[in-house]
DNA sequence: CCGCGTCGTCGATACGTATCGACGGACACA
DNA sequence: TGTGTCCGTCGATACGTATCGACGACGCGG
């Protein structure tokens, strides 16, 4: 455990300390018998480099930075699934991952740049006008942000198609016969920050509901008081056939309960389309039909643009903007279209 | 942008780069005129000191290694906190956080001591027995255990007291005159893991039910099944007053669901303390009694552990063994002692 | 007026790796 | 057999900071 280097591997394989590095970055031939003689010797001595070092000497810190927001308003329940991709691809590609919380503000990101902490950072709860991205962009090292900012300075982009996914939700109950279309509106924090995904989902969802020539409203924020919601809802169900669209996962299930709690049965007596991971809608009770909103495939994605910036020969050029579309999944919150 | 030196801050500054380092570290004295000197070349700059030639010549990272597991197993809901709270602290202390995600086992646990990726090590998860406990002792970093597995090695260990929480609960039933406990199993993953406090929780309970001269079952884990789960309690129910304790705070809320469903009143026809943070004991409807489990303040106590331990001179000798105690918070589910 | 200790600063060096230029040998071709 | 090319390896240097030894200036006591 007493911290080897190079050197030390050099000496045990006889060769210079120069060939162990050649070895080590593959930068230069090296012959098959020297490589095994370096490769053993390194084996032997549990030989690890030293990241300092190899920051200093080599310009890249093989780190990548995260910028998360930890604080309520997102769903701070979705995080995980970002954070755990991010992490595994991350390793996949022999990088560690600098976690920096976002209520440093971009502060942190010059701290990540100016001290070199990391070759590339990945910056999340991105805003519709958010102070952060023209900072990221002046940096030395390429940002890609989960979300797409009003302007992106050039960033790199990835995110759900919120749009797509509010048209897809607008359709399907326009489809199946609905006369009028409920929004719930998104907790007063994150409308307060704007989210960058709240007013891409609801101008896109008006717009979808225009087209199809159905009436859409978006009402108030449940925000914990889903008794209320559900009264609003049902008060507007003047015989119509009533939709309601709710984007925020966090509150689909709380209304779910509220609604049978008042003997309103979803899919029955009104229909409910949630925006949520696939897991949330099949495991609910009872399971809901949702638009996916897949944390796994965004970050992934994010990801692959990342590694890609990092070292642009490798793999196909990506797009600036890359949205992932969502699939809508039918399950049983949704009155099928009447027969007559 | 152009990344500067100390040397440019010396030049600037008109004194020499150890001199600048000097005012940096405050290892020497240095007249408050040539300090200010430097100080403003440095704001001027906005020079910021290179981590990696930091680290190789200093032989510290300034980055806390943290180890956490991102499977389901353990509430990986309540994960965020922890992460926050020492995300927080770290920066307190001008520390950067690196993220290691549990799945890569001990090597994770070498890599980072080996590479000098960090100065110290916090680990999250720990099961009762754990190969990775004996690998972090042998580290040549410091290393602090988030829970307490059966051989700490002479590692520091902060966690909730389990087996206090359980007691407080326990006795809580017994109090208010219920004659029968059952506590909620934790879920099939957390039990074949040996989470670390899942072995404490339940010895505890039965050993105080024994005390107290109580029956005590431990059910199967809920695991969503929740409606068989509420069948099972409510079968037990057999006319005497039956206090139920769900230690996995993931199970809390869709219990009580399904005895809402079932027409059960908890607080009127049966009693339920669980094991959470008051938050979400507060936030649920209904709000239930709990004995508090704060990560916050548990992460807390690890990090200032940490920084201890990092530094001896500083604060007061900390406990190898540090226990958070739990607090007991009545709400609405305890039916009250009989009056008779 | 001299010797001595303290304060503030400088110069030089070490830290461990990546990379550049150089060099010797093998090989192909004429 | 001579010349040129490529392959494999070595030595030396740079990266930016922390730290150690030295050294001049200064104050103080004798």
């Amino acid at each position: 455990m007493a911290a080897f280097t190079s050197k030390d591997v050099a000496r045990i394989a006889g060769v210079s300390q120069s060939t162990v590095s050649y070895v080590m970055t593959g930068k230069r031939p090296i012959s098959e018998r020297t490589r095994q003689r370096v490769l053993d010797a390194m084996e032997q001595l549990t030989y690890e480099p030293h990241s300092g070092a190899r920051s200093l000497a080599g310009r890249r810190t093989r780190v990548v930075g995260l910028v998360v927001r930890f604080g309520i308003g997102g769903d701070a329940f979705g995080l995980l699934p970002f954070i755990e991709t991010i992490a595994n691809s991350a390793r996949a590609h022999d990088h560690e991952v600098l976690l920096v919380t976002a209520d440093e503000g971009s502060a942190g990101l010059r701290r990540l740049a100016g001290r070199a902490l990391c070759d590339a950072i990945i910056m999340m709860d991105i805003e519709e006008q958010d102070d952060r991205v023209p900072v990221a962009a002046a940096l030395s090292v390429p940002v890609v942000l989960i979300g797409v900012p009003a302007d992106p300075a050039g960033l790199h982009c990835v995110d759900l198609d919120f749009e797509a996914a509010a048209r897809m939700a607008v359709d399907e109950l326009a489809d199946t016969g609905h006369d009028e279309i409920v929004v719930v509106g998104y907790p007063a924090p994150a409308m307060e920050r704007g989210l960058n995904y709240v007013g891409r989902v609801l101008r896109s969802a008006r717009r979808q509901a225009q087209v199809r020539g159905l009436p859409l409203t978006v009402t108030e924020p449940v925000d914990g008081r889903e008794a209320d919601a559900a009264d609003q809802l049902l008060a507007r169900r003047t015989g119509g056939r009533l939709g309601v669209v709710v984007p925020h996962s966090d509150a689909i299930v709380p209304l779910l309960n509220a609604l049978r709690k008042r003997d309103v049965v979803p899919g029955r007596d009104i229909s409910l389309i949630g925006l949520s991971s696939d897991r949330e809608a099949e495991q609910s009770d009872p399971p809901y039909t949702n638009v996916s909103q897949e944390p796994r495939d965004v970050s992934r994605r994010a990801m692959e643009t990342l590694f890609w910036l990092l070292d642009p020969g490798s793999g196909v050029e990506r797009p600036v903007i890359d949205l992932v579309a969502p699939r809508l999944t039918r399950r049983t919150t949704v009155m099928p279209t009447p027969s007559n």
